[in-house]
RNA sequence: GUCCCCUUCGUCUAGAGGCCCAGGACACUGCCCUUUCACGGCGGUAACGGGGGUUCGAAUCCCCCAGGGGACGCCA
């Protein structure tokens, strides 16, 4: 049999980190035996869903490289399927017509929570014969009074739910627009789903899932709840504790390749290691290794791993990236150093690629003014001469002479020639030529910033040194 | 409140009765490398929620408690 998984996102808000990483290990658990993963957007909910989430949502898996084989499908388009099947339960005596009020359930709710029971609704329309007039009737969910269900799930084993805790849910709405538990469950048997991995916030519906599969004479596919991702505090993850959109971390410089990796590791591990290219998890994923525990999402290994990546990924390839994140912050990474060679000297200084865009700006275009720190530690009145000399000697350099190993040696002779030692010269060049950004080795930063930048860089500090410093 | 789930360093985790006075990673930290900032190398601090069992022996099995999370919607 093939395996066949989904994910089925709600557009009611972008893709986020939980969600992201559902929809990893459905993929993963996918591609790793060969089948097709299907991507589905359950928007039965007319009033919550927007096309802006719907289009966030496939955005974020495009960023992360989740591809779906089949989809994306739309619930929202499959209302005569479920209004058939509804019909049909209806007519089987699986499902019936309730016409209690909104005020009478939430009288009942009140009543049971007072009375410290579980709310749940007591069947009062089951064996009603009157239509009543005037009232548009939802349809519920005959669920079975007496036994228990089982679910067999992939990562908690088995879990015992007795029918006696379950109540008749409403599977359409008065308006006769089906709802959640129906459509999943249509859905999931309809496209053929063998393996339902969700968050583990649906365990509870999973009982009442089963039931309605059983009524409709359908098998019931695996299932593998997955633990929830929380904040620091130990709540569930929500905006306050930072970013939790996807697409967030893509706008703050972070590389799929890192999210995805940081998402794996959450959860599920292979022995002690701890860095997975989406090919080698692929091959090493399986979803009955995941852990039952929920997990705190930690921004600084997250950030560890981008970092990694920044430098383990091929030089060209973070250079191509870089490009868009130097143009968002509109730096012309056209007039200078061939970018490449700018990411080779500094990818190992920044942790994302907005971070890498903004520390590499200075190869670029000049600096608005000194770090404040570095100016007055190196631009004083004791560098004058050692950048005046430097000055020389760099601006005798022509074009065939201008080269990283002339510059190391152009700084030498600096320090030889005044006496001074190597940090003389190089800190306040370094000053000069970046503002105080960090930087590579002092000959390859010159020489990457270019000789007519440096050398107007130069002047500049000296203009500065001389104005803080009046003879 | 009721039902369901969970519980190893601050965090992510390894561990499936002796290999564990508990290993790796992030973070923190000491030293080395380095006349910037980093990278890197070598160290360090730090955990089996509590209580009962079972067993020659328990982080690993059982029970109870506590704590945390989830569900209980004409949301998904």
């Amino acid at each position: 049999m093939t395996i066949r998984t989904r994910f089925a996102p709600s557009p009611t808000g972008y893709l986020h980190i939980g969600g992201a990483r559902t929809a990893l290990f459905s993929w993963l658990y996918a591609r790793r035996h060969g089948g097709a993963f299907i991507l589905r957007i359950e928007d039965t909910d007319l009033e919550r869903s927007t096309q802006e989430s719907v289009d966030a949502i496939l955005q974020g898996m495009d960023w992360l490289g989740l591809s779906h084989d089949e989809g994306p499908f739309y619930q929202s388009r499959r209302f005569d399927r479920y209004k058939e099947v509804i019909a049909g339960m209806l007519h089987s005596g699986h499902a019936y017509h309730c016409y209690c009020s909104k005020e009478r359930l939430e009288g009942l709710r009140a009543e049971q929570m007072a009375t410290k029971q579980k709310p749940r609704y007591d069947g009062l329309c089951r064996h009603r014969k009157d239509v009543p007039a005037g009232v548009q009737p939802v349809v519920r969910f005959r669920n079975p009074d007496s036994g228990a269900v089982v679910v067999d799930d992939r990562i908690r084993g088995k879990v015992v739910f007795e029918n006696t805790e379950l109540d008749d849910l409403i599977i359409a709405r008065s308006d006769g627009t089906p709802t959640y538990n129906l459509t999943v469950v249509v859905d999931d048997m309809d496209m053929r789903v063998t393996h339902v991995i969700r968050g583990d916030d649906h365990l509870n519906n999973t009982p009442r899932q089963i039931n309605i599969l059983r009524a409709l004479g359908a098998t019931p596919p695996q299932y593998a709840h997955v633990p929830m991702i929380l904040g620091a505090d130990g709540s569930r993850l929500s905006k306050r504790h930072g970013a939790v959109s996807v697409m967030q971390y893509e706008a703050d410089g972070y590389l799929p390749e890192a999210l995805l990796n940081y998402l794996v590791r959450l959860g599920w591990s292979h022995g002690d290691r701890e860095v997975f290219s989406l090919q080698e998890m692929t091959e090493l994923f399986d979803i009955s290794d995941v852990n039952k525990a929920a997990s705190t999402f930690n921004p600084e290994k997250l950030l560890w791993l981008n970092q990694h990546y920044l430098k383990a990924l091929p030089e060209e390839d973070i250079a191509r990236r870089l490009q868009i994140y130097m143009e968002r912050s509109g730096i012309d990474a056209g007039k200078g150093a061939p970018l490449v060679e700018v990411v080779r000297a500094q990818r190992e200084r920044a942790k994302t690629l907005v971070e890498l865009a903004q520390i590499s700006a200075f190869f670029y275009q000049d600096f608005a003014q000194y770090d404040e720190k570095a100016a007055a530690k190196s631009l004083v009145s004791g560098a004058e001469k050692p950048l005046s000399l430097i000055y020389e000697k760099l601006h005798s350099m022509s074009g065939d002479t201008w080269g990283q190993e002339n510059i190391h040696k152009a700084v030498e002779n600096t320090g030889a020639e005044l006496g001074v030692g190597m940090g003389k010269v190089g800190q306040p060049l370094r000053t000069a030529i970046t503002g105080g950004a960090p930087a590579p080795s002092i000959d390859l930063t010159v020489y990457l910033t270019g000789r007519e930048r440096a050398l107007a860089r130069i002047e500049r500090a000296l203009d500065f040194i001389r104005k803080k410093n009046p003879a």
